[in-house]
DNA sequence: CCTCCATATATTTTT
DNA sequence: TATATGGAGG
């Protein structure tokens, strides 16, 4: 454990108010949160079961958790809150569920239901399911702000938001119905119950006596309440954040909250922590230079003590091609000379379709990497139909999971089956699954297909009782053979390899289940709760991580990376229209990109390269590119351009300050 | 119910 | 240009 230096230690100590701590990239922010744990239980006297630590991805949590651990003794640390925001919200309404009207073992619906609802309900509804994405959109940044669906439609403007509200009053009816919340209820659910409720938060209050939000500039408006709320009067909380890394206000992240942080509380306590230990003196004044062009309300300065390192080098390309190719064969000389392991380099990009043309070159140089990102386990079918399963074990009203699951594998129960089932079940009001045994369903279907229905809800009831009464994980490990799934993706896969490997993740998402079960320290924690977990990736990526021990190079989205960093990183695709990406710059939004290069850049540790490329081929045909903006914002005596042998001889001569200036020059012609 | 061809469509995504 | 989705037809 190193030690702090006096602006962390004032920091961790500083208890007699609320504080904010604006801690630039590197600045060791993580130490500060957990050394301030330790401090609150070992010399506040505050029982660890009194603080709430919330961060904004599991992998956070963990870290965060395992890290005040170690500073911990025995049982110092019991009772400990480390978890996400969304995770607390989930703990939240499981408590109190009843008053928010949910009945137990409700499930999470995550992206890809919430989409095929709403798609569902505009088809049945208003005939049409154009812009679901769009709506979707609109829905979820009404929750993120609390409006309700009746305010929702009281402010609407125009048709395409009047459209929206009234989907959003039916989706959330067909929510409940369904005993489902989405992400965005995990934290309005809570809001609304403490809003409705003052005796349950006083309960909570009583709870919570110190809380701590870590990147609390990705805190949404309802985000910020839920915290507010907790905390109010008593004032007992850290947050920490850093304005220059707000790169999700598209997804409803409000930077602002730090401001507004000030005039809640009158009485904040500002700390700036500016020292970074982790990049070298040339790489932060880079990134100092760049981010000084957006407007601020608190200016940092970061500075380290590491040396000023080497020169930030610029590389232009043919094209998308030959930048590719020229990423992967540095890194394979600068792998083969100076015996670097492959994890020490990073390539970072804006769009995850950048990713495809590098991966292609890595393999070709057979240089090992690992891409994180892309296509997600979740979005697998057959992630998707298992976990429709369990959802639809814990809670018979989830018809979206029964739809999903009724013909997973094949019983032949049609369209037309199924139309007439969901006719039936919302006359009598009750969830499709309920509907599938009812004596009255004979009236309306054949007896050959209520034979099928109710042959599969007594299938699945009997499963049920296994599940609660007998070992779990068994029942499920029996149901996968008793429906015979391997035969059913062997039927839909393309080859025998493809099948074993999606069977494997169907026991990986098994073993998951079963270590969330045994991990839990408490050991009280039941399938409805491990489910949950599941559903918001808790317990799923630990596995993934200690499964190939990290040796490759690191492929990201510039998102992705924050948080992390690397000995050596590159920036691909350093262009106008790509890296102030063309709708930000449509929408004259360039602050976040910028900070977004500027989260790129704090990223490197030793060596940082930008690559560009003068050509791209785009949707076919080949574009004409130019070098990004911030490159320009950059301090010119610090990089060293390359690759302009192709530029006129004078060209060649000036390097650094008009050199970027003769490359636009040279591009118009 | 499944397969194939035409057509549209092209950010970032912690949960 | 590549990929995903949806409709038509077997």
């Amino acid at each position: 454990m190193s030690k702090l230096n006096p602006r962390q230690q004032e920091a961790v100590n500083y208890i007699s108010g609320p504080l904010l701590v604006l801690a630039g990239a590197g600045s060791g922010k993580t130490s500060v949160i957990t050394r301030k744990i330790a401090y609150l239980i070992q010399q506040c006297g505050i029982s660890a079961r009194h603080i709430v630590a919330v961060t904004f991805t599991n992998k956070a949590a963990r870290e965060m958790k395992e890290r005040v651990t170690a500073l911990l003794r025995g049982a110092e640390g019991h009772g400990l809150t480390v978890s996400t925001f969304h995770n607390l919200g989930l703990n939240i309404i499981r408590r109190e569920h009843s008053l928010l009207g949910y009945k137990p073992g409700f499930s999470i619906f995550d992206d890809s239901d919430v989409k095929s609802l709403l798609t569902d309900i505009m088809q049945k509804e208003y005939a049409g399911d154009d812009g679901a994405d769009e709506i979707k959109n609109l829905i979820s940044q009404w929750k993120n702000d609390l409006i309700l669906p009746d305010e929702a439609l009281a402010q609407a403007r125009g048709t395409k938001e009047q459209t929206a509200a009234i989907v959003y009053s039916h989706y959330q009816r067909t929510l409940k119905a369904y005993n489902a919340v989405d992400f965005d209820d995990l934290i309005l659910q809570p809001v609304k119950l403490f809003q409705n409720h003052p005796d349950v938060l006083d309960k909570w209050r009583n709870r919570i006596r110190y809380m701590l939000v870590d990147e609390y500039q990705d805190t949404n408006a309802s985000q910020y309440l839920l915290v507010k709320l907790l905390v109010k009067e008593r004032a007992q909380f850290t947050v920490v954040g850093d304005d220059d890394q707000s790169i999700y206000a598209w997804r409803g992240a409000r930077p602002e909250n730090l401001m507004q942080l000030k005039e809640d509380f009158p009485s904040l306590k500002v700390i700036m922590l500016e020292q970074n230990y982790r990049s070298t003196g040339r790489i932060l004044k880079c990134a100092n230079t760049l981010i000084s062009n957006n407007p601020h309300e608190f200016v940092k300065e970061l500075w380290s003590d590491m040396g000023f390192g080497d020169e930030i080098r610029v590389i232009r390309c043919r094209n998308e091609d030959a930048e590719a190719e020229r990423i992967a064969l540095e890194i394979l000389t600068e792998h083969l000379r100076s015996q670097r392991p492959y994890s020490d380099f990073a390539i970072l990009y804006r769009g995850n379709y950048q990713a495809k043309i590098m991966e292609l070159k890595l393999q070709v140089h057979k240089i090992p990497y690992r891409l994180s990102g892309g296509t997600s386990f979740f979005g697998r079918q057959e992630v998707k139909d298992l976990m429709s399963y369990f959802r639809l074990l814990v809670n018979p009203d989830d018809d979206n999971a029964f739809l999903r699951v009724i013909n997973v594998p094949r019983r032949e129960i049609g369209s037309t089956t199924l139309e007439k089932l969901s006719t039936y079940a919302t006359e009598r009001q009750v969830s499709l699954y309920e509907a599938s045994a009812e004596i009255g369903l004979s009236e309306h279907l054949g007896p050959r297909y209520t034979e099928r229905l109710s042959r599969f809800k007594h299938y699945m009831d009997k499963l049920r009782q296994r599940c609660f009464s007998d070992d779990p994980i068994l029942a499920l490990k029996d149901m996968i053979i008793d429906i015979d799934y391997e035969n059913w993706i062997r039927q839909n896969s393309s080859s025998e390899k493809a099948c074993e490997f999606r069977m494997g993740n169907v026991w990986f998402l098994i073993d998951a289940l079963k270590n969330t079960l045994e991990r839990d320290e408490a050991g009280d924690m039941t399938i409805e709760e491990a489910i949950a977990k599941l559903v918001l990736r808790d317990m799923l990526e630990r596995q993934e991580e200690d499964e190939d021990g990290a040796e490759g190079v690191q492929m990201m989205t510039l998102h992705a990376s924050k948080g992390l960093e690397f000995p050596s990183v590159y920036i691909m695709g350093m262009e106008e229209e790509i890296l102030p990406h063309r709708s930000s710059i449509e929408t004259d939004t360039i602050e976040e990109e910028r900070r977004l290069a500027y989260v790129g850049i704090t990223r490197a540790r030793r060596n940082l390269t930008f690559t560009f490329a003068s050509k791209r081929k785009q949707y076919g045909e080949t574009i004409e590119c130019t070098p990004s903006r911030f490159l320009d914002e950059l301090p010119s005596e610090d990089l060293q351009w390359e690759g302009l042998e192709e530029a006129p001889v004078e060209v060649k001569a000036a390097r650094g300050n008009s050199a970027l200036a003769d490359i636009r020059a040279m591009l118009k012609k």
